[in-house]
DNA sequence: CCTACCGATCGGTAGG
DNA sequence: CCTACCGATCGGTAGG
């Protein structure tokens, strides 16, 4: 079993029952293998979430970045990084919605280097939104960053929590709204 | 040692750690009780959870909900509410955040009484706003009270992942420009 | 990669 | 409300 067939499972398994529930026990049994066989891989638990959310962000990096570099950098990709963050959420990329917003919630009064690691990532994604604002000329590009998130996020939040779906619509038409 | 106190330290050890990280040892040790005098006031850890989340409720009503009821229905209730969720973010009501919004992302994926009590909270906080939104005649009183809820959301998101107090002048100027 | 084990902690119970 | 305990599971280790 490879380290990446592990991680790919792992992912799936945190981003619905968090990084504290991916217990080594679980995950081992869930991939048929000795909890010390897959504990060599990692070494500790800590190691395993930080591989983890890597693994998570490469995804993110995959199906949310990568595409909207597509589109001319400024409005355009604002617009682009905006809809494919809505469409990744829509597809179920992650059985529990976007990861990193989870394991956000999950760490950010945990101090270490599991929530350093989310805080990074999270941090170079509203670093993304607010790079394209500047270029499209908004007037306040980290106060137009916030509320592009925002949206996004809350459009995760209604439909984990409801399974609303309208909530994908909703934060598109606001995104269009708010665009410079 | 009443069933109110205990409920007490629940809350705000819950908000940090979880509902899941709530455990009847610790919170026991905490309050200097033996676990199984703990336990009888509950009889299971999810009746613990649950009794926890009403209690986190009725502090949100007190905090947010009430002070509001003081402005006119419409508008200025709806300003009134927002304003209000911020303020209540910004003082620390609870130490790790908006309660609800941490409960919500750490059960939305596992149904389940905690699931269905947490979800109905948020239910009718969104239901709040959109009441008001429809007095003050917005146009998609559904679509605002998702974009408000959103902003506030990633107010309370932004200032437990970085610490960042901006957020809330942020969330408070989007809100304003945003209101009908 | 495995089996077999460690001490600690989990939710919960018996009995008072 | 307590002490004392239960089986299950936790992260992690020894040894191969």
């Amino acid at each position: 079993m490879s380290r990446d067939a592990i991680l790919s499972r792992a992912v799936d398994f945190a981003s619905v029952e968090g990084l504290e529930g991916l217990t080594i026990g679980r995950l081992a049994g869930d991939l048929e293998m000795s909890k010390s066989g897959l504990f060599g891989h990692f070494g500790s638990k800590e190691e395993l979430q930080l591989a983890t959310v890597d693994a998570a962000c490469a995804i993110f990096g995959r199906e949310v970045i990568e595409p909207a570099a597509q589109a001319a950098p400024g409005r355009e990709r604002l617009g682009a990084l905006c809809d494919g963050f809505v469409g990744y959420l829509e597809r179920e990329v992650f059985p529990g919605g976007c990861f990193l917003a989870a394991a956000a919630a999950e760490f950010d009064g945990r101090p270490g280097p599991v929530r350093d690691k989310v805080r990074g990532a999270m941090i170079g994604w509203l670093a993304e939104l607010e790079r394209h604002a500047e270029i499209a000329g908004a007037d306040d590009p980290a106060q137009l960053a916030f509320e592009l998130n925002a949206l996004g996020q809350g459009a995760n939040h209604a439909y984990q929590l409801y399974g609303d779906r309208e909530a994908f619509t909703r934060a598109r038409s606001a995104v269009m709204r708010r665009l410079p």
